[in-house]
DNA sequence: GGGAAAAGATACCTGGCGGTAGTTTTCAAT
DNA sequence: ATTGAAAACTACCGCCAGGTATCTTTTCCC
């Protein structure tokens, strides 16, 4: 009975299969001395290569199908055949990829941190006043967090499944966020845009504004991300009572 | 060697299980009948006896302990031994109480959200102008949300291990919080005490801030509870573009 | 086409943990 | 002191899921 529990394995099944092995190979083409790349589970450096390519796609496809599962059904409750069986492979395929489970999950979060950092370190480059920037870059940064919102609640649910190291980078990252925000509301401030109190609970304040919306925020629900992220930055504006542009508005088309 | 891992059972950690032993029996005086109440693992109706109040006892010290543990570790990392040695007690100790693991985290859940329910029950009724009732109301919530902070954080965590009536029951208290949270936003506009584009998303940036706390906030920390909810209060009421008595006050002395 | 190697599947092992049965200890009433 | 029941402990079971050794299939160069 455990056996015919195992579904999803017939029919159409097999063909879907079959699919994906012909897209990986269909995606190599002739390759001659073949060197002996085997398998890449702990390695994060695969070479550029054409194989490498086709190493990461797999990798790839690994992590879209653990984070769907890992979202839904939380990393406790989700067994990695579970995951095999949703892309159609065997338990193997991903030891082929991965040495452990943990450490797919350590993968997918600190492609959340990875990413947000990117964002946020482009948007804080920007130019404008102050009030200006804060806006944008509370807009940006929450759309960047909403675009991987699984990422996002998987980390924030199973950081104590993490190895110490994996969340000493992730901690620093979000001191960091914390740290910028902070500058730039004590700017705001001394150019007399913006009336703070505390500042840095404000900036915590506002950094909990982001960590929440992946919670909460529904694609299927009333607003858009960026209607979402437009009036949510807008209540951060009224939170710093930021005088400038006022706080209502479209998207970009500063008088200023 | 699996045995002799199994630590904290020697020396100093017999004299405080022979403590709580002590303790259970020396609060149960004579008593005649002794009816068979015998175990209680599965109902929650115990009987308000004096058997009823040790049962309870035992249940409120197994339920801090993992608290604790589940808050510090997760609840998947965290096995009910652990759990019981911690209490210097054994595993079926536990299941003398607790039905089984889940039972024992639906409890935890339960628990957060049923006195989140209480308080705000409680703090709906209290009058005021809008501005102060929601400034009240924010600060009270907040506090008592801190006040349990590990179940908070535990539940917001494991939600996906909770059966789907548990979940659903939460799922429809937090509603329940918005709902109310919604009608409050709209008197306080009508009266013309707030100005607010777009009163359900303001609920929930609201809700937002509320349920982030129990994520970053430490008692260790620069802030005591109470400093940090009057000071994210004056950050709500910033939202809001509240008018009334200015968004920075001590606590209650309000001149109304 | 032949053949070797790479990639994946099948089938398996094993440890750990949730859960339980049977035994011992405790303690209050006689 | 005796005793008997309640409560807790020791010792155990079985399952399940993470991880692996081996066999099969496919691929791709000559």
């Amino acid at each position: 009975m455990s056996d015919s529990s195992r579904s999803g394995r017939g029919t159409a099944a097999a063909s879907s299969k079959a699919d994906l092995r012909a897209t990986e190979s269909a995606a190599l083409p002739k390759r001659r001395g073949r060197p002996p790349l085997a398998r890449t589970a702990s390695g994060e450096h695969v070479p550029d290569d054409i194989r490498g390519a086709v190493a990461r796609l797999k990798r790839e496809r690994i992590v879209a199908a653990a984070v769907e599962l890992f979202y839904r059904q939380g990393y406790g409750r989700t067994t990695l055949e579970q995951v095999a069986d949703a892309m159609d492979v065997t338990k193997p395929f991903i030891y082929a990829h991965f040495p452990s489970k943990a450490d797919l999950l350590a993968e997918i979060c600190s492609r959340a941190i990875r990413h947000a950092n990117e964002v946020l370190n482009r948007i804080l480059l920007e130019e404008g006043s102050h009030t200006e920037r804060l806006g944008r870059i509370f807009q940006e940064f929450l759309l960047a967090v909403l675009d991987n919102q699984a990422h996002a609640v998987i980390y924030s649910r199973e950081e104590t499944e993490l190895r110490q190291t994996d969340r000493d980078a992730i901690n620093s990252l979000r001191r960091s966020f914390d740290r910028k925000l902070v500058s730039l509301l004590e700017a705001g401030v001394a150019a007399g845009e913006f009336v703070i109190d505390d500042i840095p609970i404000t900036a915590i304040a506002i950094g909990g504004l982001v960590g929440w919306a992946p919670v909460w925020y529904r694609s299927s629900g009333r607003l858009t991300k960026q209607q979402a992220a437009e009036r949510l930055s807008a209540l951060v504006l009224n939170m710093v009572k930021a005088k400038g542009p006022t706080a209502r508005r479209g998207k970009k088309e500063s008088p200023k």
